[in-house]
DNA sequence: GCTGAAAGATCACGCAG
DNA sequence: CTGCGTGATCTTTCAGC
């Protein structure tokens, strides 16, 4: 995934500064126009847009989405369940589980006492219940360790820095 | 913020089938034009813009923003860390402790045993280690306990339904 | 990085439920 | 009276160079 830039800084993916300050803007509002862009980052439009869509190719960005206030559709409750599974299951297994169930937004396999840690969203919370049921009806699932989000503090896609 | 609609119908801000169907687009592709969008939803492209507009001025929709491969850009290594935090410690006096480190990409006051969940990305395990130590160090956190995550099976921002 | 042709955004206006 | 569609105009994109 990263690769060895000519001065034998270890860059990734051989993003420079101004990738890096074009993903910056891109990602405080996508829909500027590559002039403004351009004007921002030192850089003429044409040349912000060639540089967008060889981010795109290589994978860093991987598209363009809407930052959507989850309460107003409704998502109003959510919680974090830590999944303990039998011997041998494998992060395939979960995988396929979870996805099964759109109210799991994230998901993965950690370190520690549980194998992996779910990410829900759901309307209220007679709906998160009913996804905790029928994620611990799974056959691997030995048990299931929910705790309910109270307030968010923070939520961002990445670090700001 | 949920509002009582004509019918007696409890609907959220207002949003009928169409604004759903817009931001379900705008979730994929909020670089599609505004025609194309239109075309799926079966709208003028002018109609579009003015829902869209109105979503944003509603707070339904927060802005625009790409979808970055977190990888790409270095941050390559995530934890999840549980706060207990002594007797009376507010949320407020977590959000601000936590808002000084920006790998801190998630945060929010739980139930159960721990008081509070943060979701760190990091460039590297040594980077993780020290960000944990930056916010075991604050005066009201008695004890952290920490989660490193090995693979990620699912990452959506909102339910897909 | 610049330029020109093609495409999209945006606005005012007219019309329907 | 709110909301959609149409057509004119202005901006942006994008493929040459």
């Amino acid at each position: 995934m990263c690769a060895r830039a000519g001065r034998g800084i270890q860059v990734c993916v051989e993003l420079d500064q101004l990738d890096r300050a074009i993903i910056r803007e891109l990602v405080e509002d996508a829909r500027a126009t590559y002039a403004e862009i351009g004007q921002r980052v030192g850089l003429s439009a044409p040349a912000v847009k060639r540089r967008v869509d060889r981010l795109q190719e290589k994978g860093a960005i991987k598209g363009f989405t809407v930052r959507v206030d989850p309460a107003a559709l409704g998502w109003t409750t959510e919680a974090y369940v830590e999944l303990f599974c039998r011997g041998k299951t494998s992060p395939a297994d979960i995988a396929t589980a979870v996805a099964r169930n759109p109210e799991v937004v994230s998901a993965c396999t950690i370190t520690g006492e549980a194998d992996a840690l779910l990410h829900i969203r759901a309307t209220d919370m007679r709906h998160v219940e009913q996804v905790i049921e029928r994620i611990a009806a799974e056959e691997f699932v030995v048990r299931t360790k929910s705790s309910i989000v109270l307030s968010r503090l923070v939520d961002t896609p990445l670090p700001t820095s």
